[in-house]
Parts: structure tokens; C-alpha cells; sequence
DNA sequence: TGAATGTCGTCAAGTATCTTGACTATATGG
DNA sequence: CCATATAGTCAAGATACTTGACGACATTCA
């Protein structure tokens, strides 16, 4: 489909961050459409992101802000559409009047099984595709990668500055 | 690889599409963060997904059409966005009256080359960070898989159905 | 103790990026 | 010339975000 960014002279980009958007892109689409014909109309990739944060043991809402990269509002307002959809549900914190822990319901821990599973068949055909070799190597190159970034913005924090989003 | 999620129930996903979204978010932040840097604040991250497909030569808006995963009126909506920051402008097409060239301004131009500039800084603080071998079996395996992705597609097309984004 | 200060979550309003549907203008092939 | 297909536009709406303002609770410390 993207084929032509091969052929074509005229230097169409071909380099990391293009391949990771493509690769990203596609898994997304290849797994979202599974859990959509899987019966989980809900899923959308926004709210893919949001419940990859959120631990099977539930977490605080405050947690889950600090783990995200996105505004806490926006984080409230996926967490509304979801608790609507019956996915997760929001408990007082026992231990703090203020917070409230985010938990997914039987409901939401059935779409997590189901997610697992699509998660594993689509491993396989990659695995089918690249082979086992280049598949392991790509798993490892990618935790080195984001292992690698978080350090970098570690050190980078209040150094640089604003390069890098912060909350 | 997922195997976390049968071991320890608990545990945030570590994955394919996981870490391919991570590693994609991370570098379109970085990309993006750094081209507004450079002076280029109309810089955002669903324009540079356009901009991709627009060779430096220019493109017909239709040909751009069929390239993007985006709808037509998507794709317009972006393309005024553009040419209203002045980085393309679009020309009738004097071999068919109903088409329009879209072509880089040369303030566009500019910002391309600054683009593969940062693209090139990137790319070399990623090969710092896991080592010349690793980043080239990353992209080795990462051409591959769309490759791989791109046949899988052609062969599925009138098959499956309606599990890859169609137009 | 109680007043300042900070954290947690919410409400409200606005923006960017996409969608589908309906339409106009031009091209093409009998 | 007419039927049909293609190229692009206009309009309206949904989703996924943003910033700003705010109320409720927690913590600190004089």
C-alpha cells in the first residue's frame, strides 16, 4: 500500500520514526478491529492507551495521571465514557477522601482476556512474517529504545527544559 | 512475549504493539517538540502524517488521497491548514480541469530541511542509545514487517472484509 | 488548633482531527 | 449528447484532546 515510498526517487521519508508510525499504526487498526469483531464495539485506540495503564488490581486516578502523558481532565473524561460503558468503575479511596480508585468490572475484565488472546494471534503472525530471530530482536531493540528514552528524560528533566511533554 | 500477562496477572502490558506505540508516541514528541524549537509552531503531528506523503515535487490532491489512511475531506481540511500557514499551495492541474496540484511553498521547502536535519539527530541520539547493530536490525525487522503488512493486505483485499482501514 | 498551602478530582469551554452525507464541476466512453 | 465516474468542496457532527477555574480534602507548621 505504501509500496511506492520505495520505488519513488523523490525521497519520500524512510526512517525510524516513519516505520515506527507505520508499524504503530497498523498494529493499532489490525488489533482494534479484532476486539471490535471480538464484540467489544466500545474499543477505541484513546481508550486502548488509557486502560494499558491501568493495572488488572485497579489503580488511583492520581497514579494513572502521573503515568499518562495526558492532562488529567482528558484522562476523566476517558475514564467517564468507560466507567458509562461498564468497563471500569471509580471507588472511593479508603485511605484518602480526596482520591478514587479506578477498577475494572467483570465486564471489563472479560474484554482484557479477549484482548490477550487477539494480542497473541497477531504476535504469531508476526512472528510468522518476520521470523522468530528478527521478531526477538525487534522486542529487544524497542525495550532498549524506551528503556533508553526514559533515562534520557530523566536526565533531561530541568535541564533542557520544555522538550519534553510534561503532564 | 506477553508472557507476563499469564504469569503475573498484575503486570502492564509489554508487547509488540505496546512498545511499537511507546517508541512511536516517543519519537513524534520529540520530532515535534524539536521542529516547533526550530521556529516551525504550526508544526503538528497529524500535518506531518500528511507531509509525509507529499513528495518535494508536489503531488495531485487525488493521488494524495489514495495514499493516506484518511478520508478525502480529512485530507482537505489538513491541506488548508497548510496552505493557510503557507508550507503548500494548491494549483489547478492544467492536464485536468477538476484536478489540484499541491505543491511546498518555499517556506515549506524550508521546514523540510530542517525536519531531515532533526530527523538525522534523532536518529543518531538512537543509535547512542542502543548501539549501531541493535538500531539496524530495528529497522531491518521494522521494513520487513510492513512489508509483510502491506502483502498480508493486498491478499486479504475482497477476502476478509472490512478488517483494514479501506480509504 | 487553625491558617496557609498543596493535592485530587470535577466542571466548563474551546480546539484539532477526524467522520459521513450531500453537492458541483469536470472528464470520459458509448 | 448523455450516462456515469472522478476530483474536489461544503456542512454538520463525533472524538479526543487542551487550558482555566473551582471545591473538597490533606498536610504542614507556627
Amino acid at each position: 500500500m505504501v509500496k511506492e515510498l520505495d520505488e519513488n526517487p523523490e525521497a519520500l521519508p524512510d526512517h525510524v520514526g516513519w516505520r515506527l508510525w507505520q508499524a504503530s499504526r497498523a498494529w493499532q487498526a489490525e488489533f482494534a478491529a479484532a476486539m471490535r469483531a471480538a464484540g467489544h464495539g466500545w474499543f477505541t485506540e484513546a481508550r486502548a492507551g488509557l486502560l494499558g495503564h491501568i493495572e488488572r488490581s485497579g489503580i488511583r486516578q492520581s497514579a494513572l495521571i502521573e503515568r499518562s502523558a495526558i492532562s488529567k481532565q482528558a484522562i476523566q473524561q476517558l475514564l467517564d465514557g468507560l466507567e458509562a460503558e461498564g468497563i471500569v468503575e471509580r471507588l472511593p479511596d479508603p485511605h484518602d477522601g480526596r482520591g478514587k480508585l479506578v477498577r475494572y468490572t467483570s465486564k471489563g475484565l472479560d474484554a482484557l482476556r479477549d484482548g490477550d488472546r487477539v494480542k497473541m494471534e497477531i504476535e504469531r503472525h508476526y512472528v510468522d512474517r518476520i521470523g522468530e530471530e528478527r521478531f526477538t530482536a525487534l522486542m529487544g531493540a524497542l525495550r532498549a529504545l524506551v528503556a533508553g528514552q526514559a533515562a534520557a528524560m530523566d536526565e533531561d528533566a530541568g535541564v533542557e527544559g520544555e522538550v519534553v511533554e510534561s503532564k
